[in-house]
DNA sequence: TTGTAAGCGTTATCAC
DNA sequence: GTGATAACGCTTACAA
């Protein structure tokens, strides 16, 4: 570059890199500064990463960013991230587009942060890697929520309020996180279930099945708030009112769950917290470190979709 | 590597760069990908970057993670990314916990995709850029919606129905494709505007404030989905059916449209598309063209939130 | 058909 | 306080 431009190279790369304190005279340090405004010129990232061996980013890997959760993980992880001077860089996968490259070729990058895969992390390569929300008995240090206690929260609140019969809007989506809640579910008493896919159409179809029938459940416990808004459509198709003829749960607290109506009584995840634990474990297996896994406790938000049953 | 592993290191490039046809021996391809298979080898990203000046990458800088919008702005992109062997990195941006980084500093990129920044592009530095929902008098080129012809299919809309004065909740955004809005609003009759934080509990907040009055508008037309749904609750909260007593409309046609009850009135805008012609366009630039600026039109979505006024 | 060598732009080491 | 120089790992002529 401005090796044109004043004096020469390395002076550059150690004005430029804020290491000039008692090695670079100051006015020399100025022209330096002034001539790479006036060029315009940017350090290569390409030679820096290549020369360095680390590049001080990590690939935020989601299933989609089609819901507003993952933004919560995101901000999460790069707040935790810009306290050390990590940049984050996200990225879907797997890639409807493009199945068959993995993530970590397309970017240089120092470790992987993965949420929420559903077919588990494999072939994502080889770089240091911490999965969130995802099966324990993933190799990787994991951190996850506490998603038993969650399930259990709910439960025990609708039993409180009478319920005794459950019915499950399951998604269609084989994790770890969904499989723990249909377990839980099972474990605290009778239900009949439907799985779907996360979608308000699919979920509303599947909430028909399980409404439309005498002896339908006194309430639809749903995997996900966005099913929950499904399962809020089937009721009015059906003139059912919530929560006086059915109550209703979701799970996770993303937007939708305030912009329904009657608002969703759901457990709060704190993905924001998932996003910078996870970051914080991440930077410690750079740093040659073993971080232990950690489970996030939810919160249950009680609001206006929850009731005692009907009929007692 | 695995100048160990068999032979040396042209050969494993041209294998591995799956341009051996002809120029190698296809028992030695073989060894050399039995080798770099066994020993998990994968070519340094860093390196090739540098070497070939390009990364075929593109970094897509978004306002926020947290919108499905854009969600589908970067499925569209990456789309028409993959057929060309491109990858995408998704960024927000301008980003609270690092203010100062650009995000072109963070990777190695050949192009940014910049959709609907709101403070404007400047600071992102020289790269390749072309801009999404972004005001036209950007130097850059830009692929934009059809603001303006959307906001008057609503207008329009409301118009048949026999409303004659509109309320307008505004976004509190300082974006091109906001102040359209508003114009073409004003435009088209007299109004009364509130503005407000793009989110259910302020959107709420300033919806009762134009409805709890004598005058209160038969419609309320809102900058965005979101927005749109705190109007739901503002009305509910004064006791007004929607849309008997009062028709509202949106715009983008975002998941929680339809989740809504009843369902929203509004344009969609093709996010998608937003995405695939815009990557198009600065993979264009890449070979060194100038593409021409694109609008898209968007498309009046009637649904359950609209009906003539009350008293006529 | 394969090996040798140069060079991409940076940073770190060391001599001046 | 500053300038040479080497090296990071890869691709691509070109030589063998």
């Amino acid at each position: 570059m401005a090796r044109v431009a004043g004096v020469s190279q390395s002076t550059v790369s150690i004005v430029l890199a804020g290491k000039a304190e008692g090695r670079v005279k100051p006015e020399t340090g100025r022209a330096v500064r002034e001539a790479a405004e006036s060029l315009g010129y940017r350090p290569n990232v390409a030679a820096r990463n290549l020369r360095l061996g680390r590049t001080r980013t990590v690939l935020l890997v989601v299933p989609t960013l089609a819901s507003p959760f993952f933004g919560a993980v995101y901000t999460g992880a790069a707040r935790d991230a810009a306290e050390r001077g990590f940049g984050v860089v996200v990225h879907p996968w797997p890639d409807d587009a493009n199945p068959a490259r993995s993530p970590v070729d397309i970017e240089a990058i120092d470790g992987v942060l993965a949420s929420s895969i559903a077919g588990g992390v494999a072939g994502l390569g080889d770089v240091p890697l911490v999965v969130m929300d995802s099966d324990p008995a993933d190799p990787a240090p994991a951190v996850n929520f506490d998603v038993t206690g969650g399930m259990r929260a709910i439960t025990a609140h609708l039993a409180e309020l009478g319920h005794r019969r459950f019915g499950h809007l399951a998604a269609a989506v084989d994790a770890w996180t969904f499989r723990v809640r249909g377990e839980v579910l099972a474990e605290a008493g009778p239900l009949i279930r439907r799985t779907t896919a996360i979608d308000v159409a699919a979920a509303r179809a599947a909430a028909l099945d399980l409404l439309d029938r005498p002896d339908r459940p006194s309430v639809l416990v749903c995997d996900d708030d966005l099913i929950a808004a499904g399962a809020y459509k089937a009721a009015r198709t059906l003139g059912l009112d919530v929560p006086g003829d059915l109550s209703v749960t979701g799970f996770d607290d993303i937007l939708v769950a305030t912009a329904v109506e009657p608002e969703l009584t759901t457990v709060r995840l704190p993905a924001e917290e998932l996003g910078a634990q996870a970051m914080t474990a991440l930077l410690e297996c750079l740093d040659g470190h073993h971080p232990p896994g950690v489970s996030l406790a939810g919160e249950l938000i009680v609001r206006g979709s929850t009731a005692p049953p009907a009929n007692g």
